[in-house]
RNA sequence: GGGUCGGUGCCCGAGUGGUUAAUGGGGGCGGACUGUAAAUCCGCUGGCUCUGCCUACGUUGGUUCAAAUCCAACCCGGCCCA
């Protein structure tokens, strides 16, 4: 299945709940139309938010988050979204930092056995994740509520997980089976296929739901490939003779390519600390097919209000996402930055519009055209540098630059303007501070 | 532990002594076209302030004028056996 497919908001699974949190659901469980929901009250989600209002006892909403890689992107923020809600109900997010879960590496869709992190790395993007959802930003811009007293906790699992003793593994092991693990799907394709499988990595399911044991969840978020693992979660609560948490499964959005799954590693991404312009630039385009996913899952427009027009709908979009992290004014800057830039002949606008800057603090001069491209980070090589100017895709104030070795003498010659590469990557270079 | 097959550039995958920075496909980037898209077509796709130099085919060492290609040891993996 593509990511695409699954990406589809799923049925209203439970038409009793509110819909800050049925929106863009993809599943839940145990679901709302299972037979032993009307016996058992705590089969039903409604009826354990009902209880939390009603008893004053806010819900604890686990999210799990692997702090693998150091930039958040907007895959990951359509579950920090729904935990804002579930915050902004009154409930307790309880954000999870698998710092030790992530030494192990969640096998989920991995074709190949993980890379093991290191446990400084681990910590030092930890850190930047929180950073990255809003602690100590603008909370009118911040992904999370880090201000409101109870409505946040931030714990690692190494707390839990570090000191266990080899009898509490040897128990966390005998809840589960080989032919469990091997029924889920990443193993069972591995297994297939004849791609090796560690053995700790039949631990991470595990560990990850002993988590919910450990802060004693009563709903767990995670994208629909965390099935699994959720679930997991459920069994070993009962196992602990906790009430088992509600699964809540948000859909996996797909990339910028429409078709994969966002991932950094796919390099379809729109990172959270990307600058407006690209920001925006980048969401205008995404295909067609997808539009509506990112509407309902990173905005809360209400799709039906939009106009029909596909153009209209993808900048209506871009503009809401770019709005939600920036603010108004430097999202309608961007659109219509965008529109100069882009819209009308090659980057004519360029030398007026507002966009990310590049110091010129790191260039030694005199500079050659290629490895100015390098020298400021809008190419990754000066080759790279090189052909993409040979290639004609390199322009200075919209001026196109066609010959690679041409010389800059110092950095009076560049200041204030524009380097572009491409349709949609600018650059304005600045001077040494 | 034994047998056997295998480890090539971002990925897949050719290449089995000599114009080989290494065929082809995918992906990516750039250009044309367009709705700033899709589809299609074209170009590029190791690094270096580059008319040249450097590093590359699991690792290390060896044979040779010359190796990704031959030899040895080692490391890693699949499968079968135990």
């Amino acid at each position: 299945m593509t990511a695409a497919q699954q990406s589809q908001p799923g049925p209203a699974d439970g038409a009793d709940l509110p819909v800050w949190l049925s929106r863009g659901l993809a599943d839940l469980f145990p679901s709302a139309t299972a037979p032993e929901v009307a016996t058992n009250p705590d089969q039903a989600l409604a009826a354990r938010l009902a209880e939390a209002e009603g008893g004053g006892r806010p819900l604890r909403v686990k999210l799990g988050i692997d702090p693998t890689g150091s930039d958040i992107h907007l895959g990951h923020s359509i579950l920090f979204r729904k935990l804002r809600a579930f915050q902004d109900a009154g409930h307790t997010a309880v954000l999870i930092i698998g710092d030790f879960t992530a030494r192990i590496g969640d096998p989920t869709g991995k074709s190949a056995t993980r890379v093991q992190l290191s446990a400084a790395e681990v910590e030092a993007n930890a850190e930047t994740y929180l950073v990255q959802l809003g602690l100590g930003q603008d909370p009118a811009l911040a992904l999370l509520d880090f201000e409101t007293t109870g409505r946040l906790e931030v714990r690692r699992n190494s707390e839990w997980l570090a000191g266990m003793d080899l009898p509490a593994v040897i128990d966390l092991l005998g809840t589960s089976t080989v032919g469990q693990m091997l029924a889920k799907e990443d193993f069972a394709n591995r297994y297939g296929t004849g791609t090796p499988i560690s053995l700790h990595e039949f631990l991470y399911p595990l560990l990850q739901g002993y988590d919910s044991v450990a802060i004693q969840a009563d709903v767990e978020l995670g994208g629909t490939d965390q099935k699994f693992n959720v679930a997991m979660g459920r069994d070993l609560q009962r196992h602990h003779g906790q009430r088992p948490q509600f699964g809540l499964l948000l859909p996996i959005l797909p990339g910028l390519d429409g078709v994969q799954k966002m991932s950094k590693s796919l390099g379809n991404t729109v990172g959270l600390s990307e600058d407006p312009l690209s920001m925006y630039s980048k969401l205008e385009k995404v295909p067609d097919a997808v539009v509506n996913d990112y509407l309902t899952l990173l905005t809360d427009l209400d799709l039906a209000t939009l106009p029909a027009n596909p153009r209209e709908r993808q900048k209506a979009m871009a503009l809401e996402v770019t709005r939600g992290r920036y603010g108004k004014e430097r999202a309608l800057a961007a659109q219509a930055d965008a529109a100069t830039l882009v819209g009308s002949a090659m980057g004519l606008g360029a030398a007026e519009a507002e966009v990310p800057e590049a110091p010129l603090a790191g260039v030694n001069f005199p500079a050659k055209a290629f490895y100015l491209l390098a020298a400021v980070g809008l190419c990754a090589s000066s080759s790279e540098a090189r052909r993409a100017i040979q290639g004609g895709g390199v322009r200075l104030d919209g001026e196109k630059l066609a010959d690679p070795n041409r010389e800059f003498a110092g950095p009076e010659e560049l200041e204030g303007k524009v380097l572009q590469l491409g349709k949609t990557t600018f650059r304005r270079l600045t001077a040494a501070p």
